[in-house]
DNA sequence: AAACGGTGTTTGATATTATCGAACAATGAG
DNA sequence: CTCATTGTTCGATAATATCAAACACCGTTT
């Protein structure tokens, strides 16, 4: 491990925790580092754009050069960009916040959503992760996975309750799994967050394998079962739409 | 500066370059580095996820922190979030492409669009800059920068010619942006490309100041005189509607 | 106007680390 | 099985990053 790329990274990590820029000494302070040493890694950041310093009061913010690669690493995803308009289709279709979440590794990531008209809509975040065991998304991926691959996930996750109805048993989680493969789509009713339900489905690549998920979701007042019943077919469809370009044979 | 850091930093945008994983020798060979050096910078890059190695064949590629950081920078700018809405709702009115352009220091960056659902579009990619005299939205910022601002980046710039239509003279340039501020709109007539016409305005933030525009393009096939009459009432209300929403008083 | 406190910035000695040479492990091709 | 290439490891040391000390700057207080 190299200790300044790890101090630099830091850095820009407690800039991204930070609600506004900071000055040398603050920064100093949090990571416990000389000022002059701090100065050095920011002054080598800034001149690769990754932080910029406001002339007028000295304080660091993150820069735009990390913007610029972050996109670049998101386009390389692909998912994102062909997917966009069939997620704009669904909001126009059904008035209702559409997710994308896509699987890497041992995580899932929100990496886009269009936002229904509502006033009252599900609060993600772009980027951030996705639970497993009680989302909609989570779930509709789980149940594509291989035994093995769902063994691991399942043996390094903690079915934590988040209300009455999250499951937090494994027998049910997979009992419920093998249902969600069998009709191709899961619900999460009221599992993460009471007041709030969703319909989802899996994305298949080229190979057949599970690798990203779509929902929409809104408060339990609309999404009522009548109404997840008229959007199971939608988004099984539209999952499949997009399973198709990226190369996916119809199952 | 910091060798270590700009050393790891070059290695990120080595990848960001390469349209395809590499591995630790190949990454070497390009930046002129030991294998074990480069190893070493990359395992502490992987450890923070700024890069994942693929454990089938060893390549390495970006990783998703950095989508995530870029991600939160951009949210920082506030600007796209709620700009989104307008963009959609322009790109649902008129079938076009719509482009947000964001101001920062000496450069205009792209960083949203909402394409029109027609074959033929405008090409820019999210990220990447603005030239900003031939372009609708560079010259709708111009038009409202302070005539210090202006000449520092007047003096900064080349005129490049990219179609006989370019404004590659100075004088003329100025007298344009005197009649874009006077009109509140500025077009772009096959100045970067032709057969590409478009229209922009300037959005402003609470202290008046010119900090984004945004645009309507198309090919001129479409994006006729007539029809850039129609869309300059409505771009110019939009983008005083997104000015409205950074805290810009009504002009 | 001067003093004070705090922050950003600079410089050079040296403590510490990053680098690299050598070697090994793993893998795919022949 | 052999060979070539790449990824990975390890430790000596060359080179760098660190930090102590000091300075410049700026806003606040007296």
């Amino acid at each position: 491990m190299v200790q300044s790329v790890e101090r630099a990274i830091s850095i820009l990590e407690v800039l991204e925790r930070s609600s506004e820029p900071l000055g040398v000494t603050e920064i100093s302070n949090r990571l416990a580092l000389h000022k002059s040493t701090t100065f050095g890694l920011l002054h080598t950041l800034e001149s690769k754009g990754f932080v910029n310093q406001d002339p007028e009061n000295g304080k660091y913010k993150l820069g735009l050069r990390l913007f610029e690669i972050g996109e670049n690493v998101h386009k390389r995803m692909n998912l994102r960009y062909q997917a966009r308009p069939f997620l704009q289709k669904l909001v126009k279709e059904f008035n209702e916040t559409v997710h994308l979440v896509v699987k890497t590794d041992n995580e899932y990531v929100y990496i886009d959503k269009v936002e229904g008209p509502q006033a009252i809509r599900m609060y993600s975040q772009i980027g951030k992760r996705a639970l497993m065991h009680c989302t909609g998304v989570g779930k509709s991926i789980l149940a594509f996975l291989s035994e093995d691959e769902l063994e691991d996930i399942l043996n390094s996750i903690e079915l934590t309750e988040f209300t009455p109805n999250t499951i937090t048993n494994l027998t049910q989680l997979k009992d419920q799994l093998v249902k969600i493969k069998k009709q191709g789509y899961s619900i999460d009713d009221e599992e993460i967050e009471i007041g709030l339900r969703c319909v989802a489905a899996p994305i298949f690549n080229h190979n057949g394998e599970a690798i990203a998920a779509i929902s929409i979701a809104g408060p339990t007042t609309r999404m009522t079962y009548e109404r997840i019943a008229e959007l199971i077919v939608p988004i099984k469809e539209t999952a499949l739409a997009i399973s198709s370009t990226l190369g996916c044979k119809r199952r």
